[in-house]
DNA sequence: CGATCCTTTCATGTGTATTTGAAACCATGG
DNA sequence: CCATGGTTTCAAATACACATGAAAGGATCG
């Protein structure tokens, strides 16, 4: 029994032919499904690629691939509100690809590893 | 007159030593601006990591890696509408990551080298 | 301690991406 | 030409990211 599928099989009864070669290769729709990546794994790309969606965002990188930046400066360059700048941070922070370091009466950002 | 800045530059006066100097050494915060990337630029890029930043748009190409797929199989092995499909597909074809070929009844999605 | 500068948090408003189901479109086979 | 299976388009509903200004935190200096 059940040669087929474990997940309802639609009507993958006819398919072109070469993709049906390549799926059967490939284990079947389950075989497929399984080679898939897991939920975390694409969570944590997700929050990469979403992190460099944005204009903002890549300016910021950007400049933080050349120096060392205080906040400040980057307010100046970007021509933006504190509280935004502020939030693209964060968001730039949690992904990974940033991180603040206080000195003193600043904070310095620098990009990583995975941010370049 | 103006050596200092064509933007108007807020309080600039004092940032932390060796940001000052990086900042100096990359043409002060205007030469900063010049060197950023230009809008086009920029919204090719995030057309590119706007696609990529779905679950359901990482999972397609991580199929079409493997094998070009019609629309059904996907469907298949997403378990989502047709019209949930088409909507994601468009997207990755709109930026580059993937195209699809008309053959016979069929249309045939494969990733492209950009996509890879 | 009080003042000041740099930065983040909060609450709210706004727009854009995504979901969903129905209807339309297209190619094939009877 | 009509029926059928595969795929896309459309319009309306929902959810989520982003923008904004006011308020709060934290560090330094007098």
């Amino acid at each position: 029994m059940g040669k087929k599928s474990a997940r309802a099989s639609p009507d993958l009864c006819s398919v072109p032919g070469k993709v049906g070669e390549a799926l059967t290769r490939s284990g079947g729709v389950d075989g497929l499904i399984r080679s898939l990546p897991g939920d975390e794994v694409l969570e944590a790309q997700i929050r990469v690629f979403q992190a460099c969606a944005d204009p903002i965002r890549l300016r910021i990188l950007a400049m933080l691939a050349r120096d060392p930046l205080c906040v400040c400066v980057m307010k100046a360059v970007l021509g933006i509100a504190d509280s935004k700048l502020s939030y693209h941070l964060a968001i730039l922070k949690k992904a990974g690809l940033a991180k603040g370091e206080q000195q003193g009466n600043w904070i310095i950002y620098r990009i990583t590893d995975e941010g370049r």
